[in-house]
DNA sequence: GCAAAAGTGTTGACTATACACCCATGC
DNA sequence: GCATGGGTGTATAGTCAACACTTTTGC
């Protein structure tokens, strides 16, 4: 529904609506951002100036304005984060809204959640005022403030379901990336090593996944042949999809 | 973030926070609630009595109280306008939010969609006062009030991907149900139809999936062979995923 | 030459699909 | 008997995982 006025199963508002009849919602967005550094998986996380959680690590984000969605929100806070000049390139998963009663101990919070992919790592960047932003390693966030260790935990679990069956990855990656560069992101992300040999294959065989630079190749470890360059194709998801090994027995 | 009080990147509340400082934020949540009746999919819409899209079918839905969680007002909701006694079984599944800021012309709501998978449709209840509550074919479900055909369409989305995944199939029939009323819920939400020895072996093949109930067998079309029955199992995910037939040409 | 990383080839095991076929029931 | 829906068997094509092998670079 929406706004669901002379609706007899809720007895609210039933000729009108008072705007401020209720507890106002605050409404904000929090982000996971999510890059691939090193062949580590790191997320952005900000250290809190302020109680509650002061001193605790926390996920970015803020209020949604009046005049925003969400998902504007969310790439607003975004750009301010990371620094970044242009975040309308960036992938934005809205993951879930996140609303138990008690989840911010001040006031009503309904928060919607997001996770974003970020290619080249920026600097940490100066956070503000009084707090820091940096990359952590994701194995390492330890507890965060209110419920952010499961919109994170969420966000982990949603962009590696999300690996296996549409063309995410190469949001992780620069405009032009290697082949061992997108299996980085896959092994990172599952955190289980790949056959490189089959990996490619598999790649390659789904039409519109990568498209491959003419000429183009690049040295990645400093040793080694030099790779061939790709870039993001058309296709958005994977037919078939590129399954994640199977961690235990099945049938 | 989660009221982000005293961080630089947004302006707002920068020592305390004044509840009624902005334009409040009405938070709603939408029902998709979805059925298998007679081979066809359908959906529960409700006739909208007043202005805005008076007299046009829309998801049920209503606001969140200020004591409940968005999924606490879903099931609420889902019991009061079904009519069941007992909706703590059903299966909720969370979509996403809408948030654009004019998807409602009176005022700013930002709404949590839902799906939910009903098992024995429950028939379509005496709405409330002026407005009327059906069972609609999900094909004719025509243009609905605000953005809830997208919301429909999503829901039906989700749950046709969430079929080749995960155990969510047995949600849409009674606790003891034929092999052959499980596929049919296969088709129904993917249009297609499958093989059925095919069928039969994949389900049988994923441990836990379903469990036959002893010596159980019932008799389906008034006619045939009595078919087997079983229960839902214990697992929660589909491995190896039982995927729809591909629509067209892949590798 | 040697190590390292990219890229190609091959093989055997498994799986899926498309059928043909049998069984039990109502009319 | 026959139509209808449940249930079993099977052969073929296809796919995938595992691993051997070649190529190209830096040192």
């Amino acid at each position: 529904m929406t706004a669901p006025v002379g609706r007899a199963s809720n007895g609210h508002a039933p000729g009108g609506y008072d705007k401020h009849a209720y507890e106002p919602f605050a409404v904000t967005v929090d982000l996971a951002v999510l890059t691939v550094r090193d062949g580590v998986l790191q997320v952005l996380l900000v250290e809190r100036g302020h109680e509650p959680y002061a001193g605790h690590w926390a996920l970015p984000g803020g209020f949604v304005l009046p005049h925003e969605s969400a998902e504007t929100a969310a790439r607003r806070e975004l750009a301010e984060e990371t620094g970044l000049k242009d975040v309308s390139e960036l992938h934005l998963e809205q993951l879930r809204t996140y609303s138990e009663p008690d989840r911010d101990p001040r006031m009503r919070v309904v928060s919607v959640a997001f996770a974003a992919l970020l290619p080249h790592p920026p600097e940490p960047h100066g956070g503000g005022d009084a707090v820091q932003a940096r990359w952590l390693p994701y194995d390492t966030a330890g507890p965060l403030a209110f419920d952010h260790d499961r919109i994170l935990a969420d966000a982990h679990e949603r962009v590696g379901a999300k690996l296996e069956y549409t063309c995410l990855a190469p949001s992780f990656c620069p405009p032009e990336f290697t082949l061992g560069e997108l299996q980085q992101v896959y092994e990172t992300v599952w955190g289980t090593p790949l056959d490189r040999p089959n990996f490619r294959r598999k790649v390659l065989a789904t039409p519109g996944f990568v498209e491959p630079v003419p000429g183009a190749a690049r040295l990645t470890g400093g040793r080694g042949k030099p790779a061939a360059l790709y870039r993001a194709g058309g296709a958005t998801t994977l037919h078939p999809p590129l399954l994640r090994p199977t961690p235990e027995g099945r049938s």
